[in-house]
DNA sequence: TATCATTGTTACCGATCAGTAACATCCTAA
DNA sequence: TTAGGATGTTACTGATCGGTAACAATGATA
């Protein structure tokens, strides 16, 4: 009642596993990207990241210094996998760009089109933290610049009179792609049309 | 110390109005508007919102049995101001759609500069509320669903051959529109550029 | 074998959240 | 004048949040 200090002997089960540092990184960090892209950033707890990767808070609070700073390395993470699915696009038809550019957003429309697609972990951000100064939100200006800059080499090689013009039209799309998959689920009459109205674009932008 | 059910007389300075419920549902919604939209919604509280609205807690629980009701209640005034803001730029080209479509998007394009615009309050709640079952979705749903809908009456009305796929199209770029006003600030090149592809594409797509 | 940094575990902190009970005060209508 | 419903105010609940202290167990190294 009044032993506030007691300290309980538990029983000790020491069911507990050692495993090194970098690998509850891993983990944690892979629980992270589930929940945080699933439920959000702010509904997600720490703690409900911790349970999900079967380790300890502070486990995850002697890699990350703050939800913050994982909130960092998860927006990272989900960088690296966007460019690697970019570049797996264009390496199906190399040095067409014109065709590299219709397949990813073939690629885009497949993705949005399985169920529990959330659209981009990046435009989520934006949304869940309003203020632009927050270091969270640099790195999605920085990378939706990238990937308008990314559209710009494209819709040059393919030699687009108006590369500039061309590319902010593509990504204003995926952009749009995004929003409109979370609105109509996996399926939507928008979605379906996405390559086709990219083919005629690009069509009237460059003829081949 | 111990008496835990002291009831503190208070100097009761009864510098309390009285204001009729109608009048505390008003401002309680415009405070809930601004600081949503500003903030977030999960990251508002019903606290900050009673403080916004210079009302009390329980006043707003009188109005709205919870938090989600306010909510749907917000979502239901901004798709009003929404629609009243769209009539607004048909108004300005009566019986010219093509005209109508384009003064949208100059509109659209205006309102994305305003410092402080954080793009669709309605995308937002689909970020922020990752379960498509709940209410306030379905009004997201239903509210991006008759977008569609409008600018397909626009799109017949200019004779495009194909209005389903323009339609569409142009809704792409409005919600592009929104995520990257977010993502760039006011000040950003994509925006600027979205009149002038609107019109490319209306050019292109039904020539007049 | 002894050392000691690393890892596992529990219990806790203060803050904040949505929501409510209980009571004080006011205004209107009869 | 009075009764009673509407409104104002305070204080509270139980849950959850991000984050930490303190200590126990472990295992590689010397």
């Amino acid at each position: 009642m009044t032993n506030l200090n007691a300290k309980k002997p538990k029983p000790a089960f020491s069911k507990r596993k050692r495993v090194p540092s970098a690998q509850a990184q891993e983990y944690i960090l892979q629980a992270a990207g589930e929940l945080f892209y699933k439920e959000g950033i702010r509904a997600v707890s720490v703690d409900s990241v911790v349970e999900q990767a079967g380790m300890n808070k502070m486990t995850l609070y002697r890699q990350f210094s703050s939800k913050d700073e994982l909130i960092l390395a998860y927006l990272d993470r989900q960088s690296k996998q966007f460019w690697e699915e970019w570049e797996a696009s264009l390496a199906k038809h190399p040095h067409q760009p014109r065709r590299q550019i219709i397949q990813l957003f073939t690629d885009l429309a497949d993705k949005s089109s399985v169920i529990g697609y959330r659209g981009c972990c990046f435009s989520h951000i934006a949304t869940e933290f309003p203020d632009p100064e927050h270091p969270a939100r640099q790195l999605v200006f920085a990378h939706k610049k990238a990937v308008i800059q990314k559209l710009v080499e494209l819709t040059k090689a393919m030699n687009a009179p108006d590369p500039e013009i061309l590319a902010h039209s593509l990504a204003l799309w995926i952009e749009g792609a995004y929003a409109a998959s979370q609105t109509f689920g996996a399926d939507s009459d928008t979605i379906r049309m996405l390559p086709v109205i990219v083919e005629k674009l690009l069509d009237e932008a460059a003829p081949h």
